[in-house]
DNA sequence: TCTTTCTATGCAACTCGTTGCATAGACAAG
DNA sequence: CTTGTCTATGCAACGAGTTGCATAGAAAGA
């Protein structure tokens, strides 16, 4: 399991609440870690109750008061020790690509809607992405000589980019398949 | 949920046991989705039970016998109303990325090892891949004018390709930037 | 002969993740 | 003045997925 640690990085790059948590995890580090506002609150209890991260209580004027979490030693320790651990290469989960081998029993051109409608949400995606990548690495107002966080935060941007690239280039050839299979039937 | 559409697909394609489905889905099928054994046999027991697919006893002779499954009657509809549902567009579950943004908090070289590892694991994957192309799709084998079903299964095939393609380029780009990261500690 | 490997199926326990619901203060729009 | 939205936290129940273990016949190799 990684959401402990994806949590306790995002606690290192900056302390905040289970709310800001699952803020950021719609956005930044949910670019590649999803989690919900329900999961974030159970792991961060059990994280505090380990003693991987201190609590603050901050009272706020206008709004609820929250609590403020931050990596303890403890947790520096259990992601240091986490990131020397060798992992398994992903293994990917693409509903998509199930639906496209069963329309092979079904009406093929009844996908192309669905192939379309992922698209632009994955066109969407990537203009989101290069919007925070000029705002943050690319543009004017990005560091001229960033540091190593910022440097490994935009090699994974990167890789946001390549993937929704990628996406998009094959989504177009699951589209020609499926026109081109249509007009046959 | 999906899985017990995957094992439709699957057994559309071609009826077989439980053991036969989990082999499957450490190759072909589990491309793009996995499960184990124990999975399997549950839901195939639900399934069945629900009457989406039949069973029959297979007798072997030097092997223990079977039990083959084929979808029935009401599995093809419950995939044909699946494959009508709009489904939402995957989000990544990327553990190496949480590790590379966790880095900069640690020894950024020390994750060279880590990701030349997992560079060799796609390069594996990829050669994989491309043999499976060549033998069903693009070889001399290959038939000259490939049904609806070979054209589906060729482009999940090829995003699958791609996929291991684009997370080459990015493992680069990724080893590039922790090496260049390195020395100046 | 003994161990390992392959086919084949399954239970039990556990953890992970999702969904629905509940509370509660403050603010904005109608 | 009521409804909706945003911040903020949480419980309870369920469903999905993993891990460990167990059984059992047959073949292959040491």
């Amino acid at each position: 399991m990684a959401l402990e640690h994806a949590i306790l990085v995002s606690l290192l790059e900056k302390p905040g609440s289970g709310y800001e948590l699952s803020r950021r995890f719609e956005r930044s580090i949910g670019y590649f870690w999803t989690a919900t506002h329900q999961q974030i609150y159970r792991v961060l209890k059990r994280m505090e109750s380990d003693g991987w991260i201190d609590v603050r209580e901050v009272p706020q004027q206008a709004r609820p008061d929250k609590k403020e979490y931050s990596v303890a030693a403890l947790g520096r320790d259990v992601l240091s020790q986490w990131l020397h651990e060798p992992i398994e290469p992903e293994s990917v989960r693409h509903e998509l690509a199930v639906k496209i081998r069963g329309a092979a029993f079904d009406d093929p051109a009844a996908l192309i809607r669905e192939v379309e409608r992922h698209h632009q949400a994955h066109t969407d995606r990537l203009a989101h992405y290069l919007a925070g990548e000029r705002r943050d690495f690319t543009g004017p107002k990005a560091p001229a000589t960033p540091d190593a966080g910022q440097q490994l935060q935009h090699v994974v941007l990167r890789g946001g980019i390549a993937y929704e690239r990628m996406t998009l280039a094959w989504l177009d050839d699951v589209l020609d398949t499926l026109r081109r299979l249509g007009p046959e039937r």
